[in-house]
DNA sequence: TGTTTTTTGGTAGTATTACTATTATTTTTG
DNA sequence: CAAAAATAATAGTAATACTACCAAAAAACA
């Protein structure tokens, strides 16, 4: 019996040195998702994560060249790992609107660690993602890291979910704004549903948040122009 | 002729001395803001500051313990601000969906320099806003920072648009998450717009998006579980 | 007007961050 | 077993995010 591996294969200016060719590079990446959930991006510092893995920052170095690229990594592993997710689950719907719910599900739902990829756990990498990925475009450097492909994963993602929403509605003329409403959306309404709960209502149910964003899809798609 | 002045006054613990009452108080908020705008969060220092205003580190530091106040300083002010405009420009309006339209007028559209608030250029705080807010409440202390009241304009502002909500759709489950997410996306658009084209659809055009945002909102509360 | 307060200026210092550079040692691989 | 590659260890730099202290200037008040 083989041991099926998913193989996520990122860009190359993602990295100096791919990390998942080496021990230590696995390491890097699985402590470092953990750290960086531990205590957040403000205090990671590869200092903290070398001595956490015992190794030295300089052989960090090696494989990051800060740690904004090693979140636009992690990001791109996000995006790449959902769009499989997607695909796999949606190419034999006919029915387009089946689809977008399939899509709004995967894109909603609290995710549980894929055991095929043995050094990301993607429900810590969820949740990272979620309070991380905003500080990923909301810098004044986002059009060089714009240059260097750092948003190809999460454009083509949109790209995708977006094509499903013309298959519905043709006529619709905002459907990337919409997917990244829902998609951003989903991040920060769970998250104020654990920590400022006045912003939000009870949406740290699962399915409240499911159905909140299913119904704002829907409803604004289907009935734009009427 | 009375000069009419705009004056918001915020929080104690906003601030270590409240920065309105002094010259030099006013020219760290009114510098503070253009700088900010100008290099971002990441890279604004009170170092910085204090050389381009003629002061010192230590002085800046009498006002604001850190940069973060700062931020949270300014980002009670727009939303104070804001919702004195919305209360203004809606009260005397009957019609709840009327007022409501309004409101997303004022939470969609580029924002005018108000001249009733000498030191804060609301056009610019907005623009600050929109790329720093997000940064506000996605950092682990933000517990702590909800606790000493650091989001209470936010919150108050959400609760009263989701009343306006509840009068034409009493049976809406979601207004809260409903108004942040319109609110954030505003936010978002505007900035994929300039920055990540591919994220959005022409949004950049203010009456786009008001439409989409506009559009979105009603289409959601009034054919909920249609 | 003179004298206290209050406010600001100036300097210094600390621990930490975000790196870069260099050399020594270990591990891998051909 | 030798050569190459990877990692460890150490050191160093400029900048950040502060704190502390004292002197000078400005404002308030008596």
């Amino acid at each position: 019996m083989t041991s099926s591996i998913l193989h996520i294969k990122l860009e190359e200016n993602l990295f100096l040195k791919d990390p998942t060719i080496s021990k230590l590079g696995k390491l890097i990446l699985s402590e470092g998702l953990l750290l960086l959930n531990e205590i957040g991006l403000e205090e990671f510092t590869f200092k903290k994560l070398a001595s956490r893995v015992n190794t030295t920052e300089s052989s960090i170095y090696r494989y990051f060249e800060s740690k904004h690229q090693f979140l636009f990594y992690l990001f791109n592993f996000y995006w790449a790992w959902m769009e499989i997710g997607i695909v796999l689950s949606t190419n034999n719907i006919e029915s387009p609107k089946k689809r977008l719910s399939i899509i709004i599900k995967h894109l909603t739902s609290v995710v549980e660690n894929d055991v095929r990829t043995p050094y990301i756990d993607e429900a810590i990498l969820q949740k990272v993602i979620a309070m991380e990925s905003s500080k990923t475009f909301l810098t004044k450097k986002v059009d060089d890291e714009n240059k260097i492909g750092y948003f190809l994963q999460y454009k083509k993602l949109v790209s995708a979910v977006s094509k499903v929403i013309k298959e519905i509605s043709p006529d619709y003329p905002y459907p990337n704004a919409l997917v990244t409403t829902i998609i951003e959306s989903s991040f920060h309404q769970r998250f104020f549903g654990l920590h400022l709960p006045r912003l939000t209502n009870d949406l740290h149910d699962e399915n409240n948040l499911n159905d909140f964003l299913t119904n704002l899809c829907f409803n604004t798609i289907e009935n734009y122009g009427k």
